[in-house]
DNA sequence: GCCCACACGGTAAACGTTTACAGTCATCGG
DNA sequence: CCGATGACTGTAAACGTTTACCGTGTGGGC
């Protein structure tokens, strides 16, 4: 682990000066008795480029960043293992960060933009603050935002759309003739709980069915959590029929605490996902799940911020990935392969200067 | 996005010299005025170091990077999560990079550590290779590979012990009274591969039992395998009564195709994973499955590395994480929360010099 | 009143590259 | 045969820090 040759090692080995070095390794036009020279040097002494330094003088670190809110989270995963190869293949290496969607840990990987060690940062808050759209706006380097920012933030944006998420998750359970669809949901104080309470509320209203608080229960992203909710819920409405639940997690919890209370699924209760994690396929009876695009997300992230990093200026974008219904026996009561309802396709639109 | 300031812009706004603003803002001794001068300047606009020009004075780029095999298996998953928090308390940052078990890409990895943008590798290679061997004795960095690697290899080192692993499942199976053992395995050219099949071989043998060439069948690490992989010995084999599954994945498929053949698990057919993913509790019959302990494994490898690049130099240690099995219906037939089988603790022995 | 010690701050070099600019040398045309 | 041209190559500056070293000025001791 002693110190590698530099360019100046070699210089001196091959008798020229480290700017022929340079050069030849560059692949600039060099004389063809030192272009041997120098790799031979090169090649004797095992030299490897230093990264840090070309960085410096280039500006470039050919590194970037995903701050994912919670390493544990397949939603997240899925994104990941879409962002990695995206990345890789235009030459850039990746930093993972895990905020534990902590509004300061968010906040201080865009602090540490200012350091420059990165060339851009793809970033997945849970809670979108004031603060956040402060920094957002003074970021020294560009940012991709998976998830919904307010109208007018000039950033590139990925969302989900959860609204018509849930709407496709309710229409289904309302076909299958299920009138008492109860909600569990995570936090209302997150982007995605609020979208997701508030589609509930609307899909029922559409469909002509009353909002009765007993049917909805509010807890954390966690499977613990769901299993509680459900708990609470069957307590309160034991003849519900249906439950949509804000993500895999929560529903996998439901689940075992629906088995333990002797219901059936789907027979007695439809349960219904979210995320369509690699979960949902694993466990039984296999949970119907509304996609809401983690993988395509991950990648038209990847893909918007290597634009900019490529293409330099351009207004910001937003694109939309269309969620999709993926019907499995929680709710359809036969098991094998899910069958896929909703639109296809992605929508992109150009959003105007704030 | 301009360009942000240096200190060179500070030293000029606050009227010092470079000098100055580089110890106030480390710390070191100065006069309370040009403390203020300096601070005063910084704050107005909005100063942060560039962490690459640090990097390059400092020889120390405070990241650490990560190469897994495979961003979508679980296993490397669970090393991720618990790898992340301790590098990150130590003030390091995390460079995922995915091989894909592909040789040539681990050697790459190995390779680029020479470009010096990081201080230190955690690698989880599946196969192990002469020219793996000679990039490690070479690595310009201090590197700990998680997984088993030739006696005498000079380095940090993290193993799982999954041939007591295997035999604490095939105990299990032979004490729940079965007797025609299958084994559902991966390639045999791989270092899990290899000691996997090599240990249920000689379980058997301990315990009486014949080896039967068509109980074994060999796949790839992944759920489809899996099935593939059951219904050719099912075919072979129709009244089999056990599956020792070479990881998650494989014996996930196997239920599905289990399922669909009609035989009820653990009734007919008792199955044991290994890994113990979080798809074994998803999926079900929960699955009884074999852990390696992929959690501290990530976390014993993270505190290897850092405590070589805090301490430096020492003799290379090998931490060997003791397997556990955690019993869940697919194999006892009853629902709730797993027993544990094997030994608690976690085993250190200092490995002498080569 | 002078010298010394000390505290502080500035100058400059260094980390390992890339690259603008200028210098050298050979060759070619006139 | 001389100057111009062009092809290479070397010198040095720059990227933004940290830090060794030296200079300055103050205060105290005698």
């Amino acid at each position: 682990m002693a110190d590698g040759p530099t360019i100046t090692t070699i210089a001196e080995r091959a008798g020229v000066s480290i700017a022929s070095v340079s050069r030849v390794l560059n692949g600039l036009p060099t004389r063809q008795e030192t272009e041997r020279k120098v790799m031979a040097a090169a090649d004797e002494l095992g030299y490897v480029r230093n990264a840090v330094a070309r960085s410096l003088k280039s500006r470039r670190t050919h590194q970037v960043a995903f701050a994912m809110a919670d390493v544990g989270n397949p939603a997240y995963l899925a994104m990941l293992r879409e962002i990695q190869p995206v990345l890789k293949a235009a030459g850039y290496r990746l930093v993972l960060h895990s905020t534990d969607a902590v509004v300061a840990d968010e906040i201080d990987v865009l602090h540490s933009l200012g350091e420059r060690y990165v060339d851009g940062l793809i970033m997945s808050p849970l809670r979108v603050t004031e603060q956040h759209l402060e920094m957002l706006a003074a970021a020294r380097a560009p940012v991709v935002i998976i998830g919904s920012v307010p109208e007018g933030t000039r950033v590139d944006n990925v969302r989900a759309d959860s609204r018509t998420g849930v709407r496709l998750a309710i229409d289904h359970l309302y076909a299958l003739g299920r009138r008492r669809i109860g909600m569990l949901n995570g936090p209302l104080d997150t982007v995605p709980g609020a979208a997701r309470g508030a589609a509930y509320r609307e899909a029922l209203a559409d469909l002509g069915l009353h909002y009765d608080e007993d049917l909805v229960r509010i807890g954390d992203f966690y499977r613990a959590e769901g299993g509680r909710a459900v708990a609470e819920l069957l307590d309160r409405v034991p003849d519900v029929d249906a439950l949509m639940c804000a993500n895999d997690l929560i529903a996998l919890g439901a689940l075992d605490v629906l088995r333990a209370a002797g219901k059936r699924v789907p027979a007695d209760v439809a349960v219904v996902g979210m995320d369509d994690t690699d979960l949902a396929a694993a466990s039984w009876p296999a949970l119907t799940s509304v996609s809401l695009g983690s993988a395509e997300r991950g990648k038209a992230a990847a893909e918007l911020l290597l634009d900019r990093l490529q293409g330099g200026d351009r207004e910001p974008r937003v694109v939309t990935v269309p969620p999709r219904l993926v019907v499995r026996a929680s709710t359809a009561g036969t098991a094998g392969a899910g069958t896929v309802h909703g639109d296809a396709g992605r929508t992109k639109r150009k959003e105007g200067g704030a």
